[in-house]
DNA sequence: TGACATTTTGATAATAATTATCGTTTAATA
DNA sequence: TATTAAACGATAATTATTATCAAAATGTCA
């Protein structure tokens, strides 16, 4: 049973609303993106894709992730990633990260009401901390 | 003004507490990246560094960060960097992070108690959303 | 529907980030 | 200070991603 399911003509409406150009290709990978509840790679996504389209190109699937993320179908989770981005704050502590200039500023924890989980984490995870991230654009950046 | 001072003595001190040798670059390395409150990426550690030593070899920073960060002494902030991560939930939801498998599994919004600021955000930063990444060990790498 | 303009695809080359290799240098230890 | 192990710098190799471009597919409009 697929995670998030649409039919084709859901597709066909999203790519319509966005100018998009419904090709075959594209409706595989969304529908394989739609059936993964994981949060795949690229090379995940290809290595799905390739058992319904075995010709299919890596760079295809890295073009569509692009088109489909600039339009707001997808989302990246890691905001920064590219390369590495280290901290020498090894105290509790929350980021504030901008969506443009991709800067990433500490938030204090004490600046923070303390995460609280209304349900128990799902089976038998481990928590070892909490790690607040506030998303949005930077005062430089709101200002275009 | 460094950020986070550190004297020669205290690193050596941190350095043996680990078993690690102190050499001239490994101190230069650390107290520069002491000196960033920004999150610096090995490309910018590495300009920085070359400043005191001009013949430092980018693969000693590399080197060193990896050093550093086993031992405990900094930390990556993006636990999944390497390759992006995509996903379709677009809906306000949270994170459980695998520090050993780097699995996501996604926490609905409801099953955490709303994240408060108790203070203003600093300067003018426009806040889009907040996410919430509950860090430790899945289930299965829990028992090792 | 068919012709034309535009977009997308697949193949491949190019670039960027990171890791591995290896001979030389440096640090730890006795 | 001599010995051993670890770390360094140079460089090659790998991995992830982006760019290029001719051929194929899509959208549109007469």
């Amino acid at each position: 049973m697929p995670y998030r399911s649409h039919g084709v003509e859901e597709f066909k409406k999203l790519c319509a609303e966005r100018g998009l150009s419904v090709t075959h290709q594209r409706q595989v990978i969304y529908d394989a993106l739609m059936g993964m509840r994981d949060h795949p790679s690229p090379e995940a996504i290809y290595e799905k894709v390739r058992r319904q389209i075995p010709s299919i190109s890596l760079g295809t699937i890295y073009k569509n992730i692009k088109t489909f993320v600039d339009s707001g179908l997808l989302r990246e989770v890691s905001l920064h990633h590219g390369s590495a981005r280290l901290e020498t704050n090894l105290e509790p502590h929350h980021h504030l990260v901008c969506l443009r200039c991709k800067t990433i500023v500490d938030l204090d924890d004490d600046d923070v009401e303390p995460v609280r989980l209304k349900s128990d984490v799902p089976g038998g995870f481990r928590v070892q901390r909490y790690s607040v991230e506030v998303i949005g654009l930077c005062q430089d950046c709101a200002a275009e």
